[in-house]
RNA sequence: GCCGCGGUAGCCCAACGGCAGAGGCAGCCGAUUCAAGCUCGGCUCAGUGCGGGUUCGAAUCCCGCCCGCGGUACCA
């Protein structure tokens, strides 16, 4: 195919759009009902303004320059053929950047757009700039909706899963991200989940994979054990049920010995990922540091060692092998009353705030490690079996829950620290404040041999067995004579049995422990009968390697090829939500620190930078389908254009806040989308493109390794360096002639929307390029003829600039400039700084502070001259001057005494 | 309760400690139109949640409150 100016002209437009509109009309009858239904939920202003130009676009004949449809259409293939985003591995910078990928339920939706809107924009802003950018694309397709769909429709959770990646691809490509599709994975393939496998049996060999018996969290509606981070609440993250324990034997990925490591390389993130993510990560590790004090039958631990001589019991969890094996006799009854009742409650009722305190005497006592004092043993459900020793020293003049506790039972309350005359602590704490009282007594227990210091963690270690079918199996053997015995690395992947429908059916155990012939297996040790685990890993285990595998995702010597990911990796930029700040963003951190102790990759942290944007609600609420407040994306497409709903995106404010969908303005989107593509027009038809670059008329696969379209921009730097270090080169094409005023802001702007690129604020960018438009357009309508230089070099610009928002307006608005197509890889155009500085500015005149006048000077005035200038004014005349602050050029501030 | 983030026109949002308004939405007026819509032009609208402090100068920095959002909650 060969494109030129010719075939991109206006004939060939109007054909397009008679096409589009007769398709559109067709298909629109479904599509109006729902469209209509969410606009009525929408506040008045919005709605009215969708219904216009939603007539407009598809039915008043073209009135509206802007035809989405057409645009969509049209550029869609030519971008498939020239293969515009494949990173292609020269010796240009490279950089990569990766969209947390989808979960594959359904469509696209409205948080999709955004993330997705946003990463794009900052991938095709390196793209201008000439860097090799690595932008992949997968999906996390391995999952418990999946499986709950085949259950419900008699299907294999592989149907619905392929099925709705196919839709989410379509999707992809018509919303013109800048993806590589090469680099495409699915978690659910056995060729991907062959190496998490293979990675599983790393942790083992390690140490790192574990069998425990422990009380798990167990949802009772997805009849599978949840990991803690899942349980939000008490709650079952995924369903919302009320979480109950269940003492089972489950794997563990022991993310606890990293907790340290974890926290300490936060370091390097601070700066670079938004602080509340880092703060919550902080928060959920939950690292405190204290002592272990020796109590006769067992340590506790303590944050405040130092109040050991307020302490006047012990209290240990109920629920714990420690309180049953500590009972005596006589309290046996009492004992085993309490703790059925405490394991019968929900995580919910145990912590519900304001309860009365409840437990019951043991029956036994511990002695004071210091005055040998015999202490008595309580058991009670505040204090909880997985934390430190599941043991704690009671200072009930201290803490409010073991003051609680003293008072319902009666118990002695003494006090220490602080209260001199009745303070129980002996000499060697005397007048130390707590620090260093706590320093003392750790000494002094190390001393005598009575306890030592010491750090626990919130954090637990990751539970990774899941009782359902749709998700990686666990690559062991159990063997009667051998015991657990890992699948031999040759025999991976251990694929799923072909089960479906009423087949995976929840039943408490994994639905994999049915398949007998599956089950049964020679031991790969002893050759003896043998059972596979039936248990499948949790899928947070998929999502914590796979943008390793992006390098390479054929590669089949191992997870991924060393030098590929040596190339690309750690990624240069993440994006996604927020709600993954504990979960995925923890279990990837951990991941990438295993494997980097395993030598597989050579840095500590996955993610250099990270962008988590906000939510998309509506009416400042969440969106959800219970509630009937969904907005559809593919609603909004169909409405608005691509463009349109990206760029409102975009523009809706800072990424990381919400989008409340009901403040914004996708038909605002589209009326600037129809301005800049008019304005296109117009100096397209009164001036032609630059000779020597517009008549390159078969950009070809060479296309995607330097820039298309030149224009009044240079080829970019092929140097290792990034392009933006180097200074400008002479080399650069710009015009010498063209309306100075308009040259002006076009650099001055295209220099601030430089700046707010790299600085990620991508709604004030927008603004920028809106202003350009708005520039651009004022100049011509003032008489600046759309022939002039300057007018082109302005819808140049905003074009490129464009191209990181609008895709398919930006390119139409290319071709309307007389370039054959590939405006994504334009390159960005630097900004003349002999334009971009003012010459004169506007300087304020302050008189204590306030605005009392303004004075034109040249920009570089000196301080000597605006003094005199100031000093010269009428608003100085007549006043006493007692200080003078001068900041050339911008403001100059007289202090006087009196009125 | 604790931790974090945020309160600027009717709304969404800008503003190196230096002229509170860049951009958009909505509204109003006008041009265009047979008319409506679209489009274009113009206009109105806040003294920055409240109270102190620092400073020549505070939306911006500090302290104390109030409100909203998010996270977390017997973690010893």
């Amino acid at each position: 195919m060969v494109f030129t100016s010719d075939r991109l002209g206006l004939a060939d437009r109007l054909g397009c759009q008679r096409h589009v509109r007769a398709g559109a009309a067709s298909g629109r009858s479904t599509v109006h009902t729902h469209a209509a239904r969410v606009r009525g939920a929408r506040a008045a202003h919005g709605g009215k303004t969708q219904a216009r130009i939603r007539s407009g676009a598809l039915a008043s004949g073209g009135m509206s320059d802007y035809d989405f449809e057409a645009m969509q259409r049209r550029w869609q293939p030519v971008w498939e053929s020239l293969g515009l985003f494949t990173a292609d591995g020269s010796g240009k910078p490279r950089r990569s950047l990766v969209d947390m990928f989808a979960y594959p339920s359904g469509d696209l939706h409205m948080g999709h757009a955004e993330a997705y809107a946003l990463g794009d924009a900052v991938a095709r802003f390196w793209i201008q700039q000439g860097y090799d950018v690595l932008h992949p694309v997968g999906w996390d397709a391995f999952g418990l909706p999946a499986e709950n769909a085949a259950i419900r429709r008699g299907a294999h959770p592989a149907e619905w899963t392929y099925a709705n990646i196919g839709t989410q691809a379509e999707s992809f490509r018509r919303y013109a991200t800048s993806i590589d599709w090469r680099t495409r994975l699915h978690t659910s393939d056995p060729s991907y989940y062959r190496w998490t496998q293979w990675l599983f049996l790393r942790f083992l060999e390690r140490g790192l994979a574990v069998r425990k018996r422990a009380a798990v969290n167990w949802c009772p509606v997805d009849r599978t054990v949840l990991a803690n981070e899942q349980v939000v609440a008490g709650r079952c993250e995924r369903c919302g049920s009320a979480v109950t324990k269940r003492e089972l034997t489950q794997w563990f990925l022991t993310i606890t010995a990293y907790a340290e490591q974890l926290l300490d390389d936060m370091a390097e993130l601070e700066g670079h990922w938004p602080a509340p993510v880092l703060t919550m990560q902080r928060n959920w590790i939950g690292r405190s540091a204290g002592a272990y004090l020796d109590f006769g039958p067992f340590e506790v631990f303590t944050t405040r060692p130092d109040t050991v001589f307020g302490a006047t019991f012990l209290v240990v969890a109920p629920d714990s092998a420690l309180a049953g094996s500590l009972c005596s006799a006589g309290q046996r009854p009492a004992f085993d009353a309490y703790v059925s009742r405490v394991r019968g409650e929900s995580d919910i009722t145990r912590t519900a705030a304001g309860r009365a305190p409840t437990g019951v005497f043991l029956g036994a006592h511990g002695r004071h490690p210091f005055t040998g004092e015999p202490l008595p043993i309580w058991a009670a459900d505040y204090v909880l079996p997985g934390h430190g020793t599941g043991a704690i020293m009671a200072v009930p003049a201290h803490d409010e829950r073991d003051l609680a506790f003293a008072q319902t039972f009666d118990l002695p309350v003494r006090p220490v620290a602080g209260t001199r005359d009745t303070d129980a602590s002996p000499d060697f704490l005397a007048g130390m404040d707590r620090e260093a009282a706590t320093a003392r007594l750790i000494a002094e227990a190390e001393a005598r041999g009575v306890g030592r210091a010491g750090v626990t963690y919130r954090l637990r270690d990751w539970l990774v067995s899941r009782q359902r079918f749709w998700g990686c199996p666990i690559p062991v053997v159990h063997c009667a004579n051998c015991g657990i015995v890992p699948v031999p690395d040759d025999q991976l992947p251990v694929v799923l049995p072909d089960l479906r429908g009423e087949a995976l059916a929840p039943q408490d155990v994994s639905p994999l422990a049915t398949v007998r012939d599956w089950v049964e297996v020679d031991c790969p040790r002893c050759g003896g009968p043998a059972e596979r685990d039936t248990d499948t890993m949790d899928t947070f285990v998929d999502s914590s390697w796979y943008f390793l595998r992006y390098c390479s995702p054929a590669y089949g010597k191992g997870p991924f090829d060393p030098d590929a990911v040596g190339r690309w990796m750690p990624v240069d930029q993440y994006v996604g939500g927020a709600e993954h700040a504990v979960m995925h963003l923890l279990y990837v951190r951990f991941f990438t620190k295993v494997l980097r102790d395993l030598g597989l990759v050579d840095f500590a942290e996955p993610f250099r930078r990270l962008m988590t944007q906000g939510q998309v609600v509506l009416n400042g609420a969440a969106m959800s389908k219970s509630k009937g407040n969904m907005v559809d994306l593919g609603e909004q497409i169909d409405t608005y254009g691509v463009d349109a709903v990206r760029l409102t995106m975009v523009f809706a404010g800072p990424p990381e806040e919400d989008i409340d969908w009901a403040d914004v303005s996708p038909a605002g989107s589209v009326r600037f989308l129809g301005r800049v593509l008019r304005l296109a027009s117009e100096i397209g038809a009164a001036s032609p493109a630059a000779a020597d670059h517009a008549q390159r008329s078969t950009p070809g696969p060479t296309l995607h390794r330097g820039s298309p379209a030149t224009s009044h921009f240079t080829e970019l730097s092929r140097s290792s360096e990034p392009p933006s270090a180097h200074p400008v080169d002479s080399r650069e094409l710009w015009i010498t002639s063209g309306d100075p005023g308009l040259r002006r802001t076009t650099h001055r702007l295209l220099a601030a929307i430089t700046e707010l690129m790299e600085e990620q604020r991508l709604n004030v960018a927008v603004a920028r390029a809106m202003e350009l438009a708005n520039a651009v357009r004022r100049a011509i309508d003032g008489g600046l003829p759309a022939g002039d230089p300057a007018a082109r070099e302005a819808a140049e610009v905003l074009a490129v600039v464009l191209s990181l928002f609008t895709p398919y307006t930006a390119e139409e608005m290319w071709a309307r400039l007389g370039h054959p197509p590939g405006v994504a890889r334009a390159g960005w155009p630097r900004a003349d700084p002999a334009l971009v500085a003012e010459t004169t500015v506007i300087c304020a005149l302050q008189v204590n502070g306030k605005l009392r006048d303004r004075l034109e000077v040249p920009a570089d005035i000196t301080t000597d001259d605006l003094t005199a200038l100031a000093l010269a004014s009428p608003v100085a005349a007549g006043r006493t001057v007692t200080r003078l602050v001068v900041r050339p050029p911008h403001v100059v501030n007289l202090v006087v005494s009196g009125p």
